[in-house]
DNA sequence: CCAACGGTGTGTTTTATAACATAATAAGTA
DNA sequence: TACTTATTATGTTATAAAACACACCGTTGG
């Protein structure tokens, strides 16, 4: 089956999405965005923006799944957060003023919308809602970041396995059956949006299953009990 | 020798200070913080706000010093950030629209002025300057924890301990000296920063001051060779 | 067809760092 | 002044998690 897709198709997905900013922006304003946009695809595993390269407009996610990660010591990554259609990447650096510091990849095939800098700048210079909504999001980025510093650096293992599953959950939610979380990462990612090595996902997730917290199937993984996977997550 | 102190030096104070989101704001606009803002003192060791409270408006420190930080696994003290005069604290959950998520304490004697909520949201809605380079503060503010994220996760105790070093120098710089690092934390604290035990924090001090890297009296730290703790902190 | 390869899974060893213990010193405080 | 109490210092032990090693898939491709 083929699927028509209009000119404006990806941009009006990323506008008329719930959580997104531009939600709720006037027609006016709307239009601005429609007129000042590019869009691309990308396959699973590309790289869509890398560490030290600038900015060229805001990014946001039309279809697909994202990682947003940092190399750090000895080129190992750390998966900073996971973005989800309507979510917006590459603003940090684009309102800072400043290169990327960190990197982005497909995890699954996605398109993305690119909205023009100067355009979005007098968007923002012209709407105090679009700021205060920018204003809070970077907020919640900014909570959501503080929370996993201290996560990551106490928590101990089984803990921050738990919490990086409860964050996949929140982020992509459930299949149909409620259960089974709708992201199917590789071992290695879950490792490293959890800080520990990949044997160390692999071994904890194993004991998870065999606690029946968790039941695995490949890359699928079922939330069997959401209370207990909680109170492995908040004892740390 | 006393000092006299009229009604509005500490709000001016902040508004003035060349670091501050509110220089270059119109005098109009600058009246409505005066009108609009009370202060207070607080001593070395008391608590400004604590982790579930409402904040209730946007604090901004006169003088002194603060750390922000999170209690995390079994009470342990992550600081997440250090605050400078002129800087500003809460603003997170103020603008988020959420209780706060950290708790903040004086490390010295310091003063703060509390903007009014409802006068600062009028002030941000009417002053596109302002949002941007609230926007853009908050965007400094997430990069710092992105980086600090992988820095504690990845760097092994010197790295850790050199890296939060160099933090307190880039935020309150050297004395006339230019080596002594202008900001006398206890080790608990600068264990606390840089994710560790007090007992390792000493140690790995003691460690670099025998290297000649750093010089040690008391709670006074020279930075004797600074490529040196630089090369340590980048490498890990 | 078999080889090569990326991803998974599991056991063993090593190590960085926490946890613990105990002084020694400094700083308040009665 | 002496008496607590906090802070700094250092040595020892225990342990969580990395590092390493190897085996087993399922795919891809020559």
């Amino acid at each position: 089956m083929k699927t028509t897709v209009y000119k404006n198709h990806y941009i009006q997905a990323c506008i008329d999405n719930p959580g997104s900013i531009f939600k709720n922006l006037k027609i006016g304003e709307q239009e601005v965005l429609v007129k000042n946009h590019s869009y691309a695809h990308y396959h699973k595993g590309e790289i869509i923006f890398k560490e030290g390269e600038k900015p060229p407009g805001l990014i946001s996610l039309a279809s697909g799944k994202v990682k947003i990660f940092k190399e750090g010591v000895g080129g190992r990554e750390q998966i900073l957060r996971m973005v989800k259609p309507a979510g917006i990447l590459g603003f940090r650096a684009l309102f800072a003023g400043v290169a990327y510091s960190a990197s982005a990849i497909a995890i699954e095939d996605s398109t993305i919308c690119i909205i023009e800098k100067d355009a979005l700048f007098k968007l923002v210079r012209e709407s105090p809602e679009l700021s205060l909504k920018i204003i809070k999001m970077l907020s919640y980025e900014l909570g959501f970041s503080n929370n996993r510093t201290v996560s990551l650096t106490q928590k101990h293992i089984r803990g921050r396995l738990a919490e990086s599953l409860l964050v996949l959950k929140d982020t992509y939610g459930f299949e149909k059956d409620g259960k089974t979380i709708k992201a199917y990462l590789s071992r290695e990612d879950i490792a490293n949006l959890s800080n520990m090595t990949t044997s160390n996902a692999i071994r904890t997730l194993s004991t998870f299953a065999a606690e029946k917290v968790i039941a695995i199937d490949g890359r699928k993984i079922k939330i069997l009990d959401p209370l207990k996977l909680n109170r492995i997550s908040t004892l740390g």
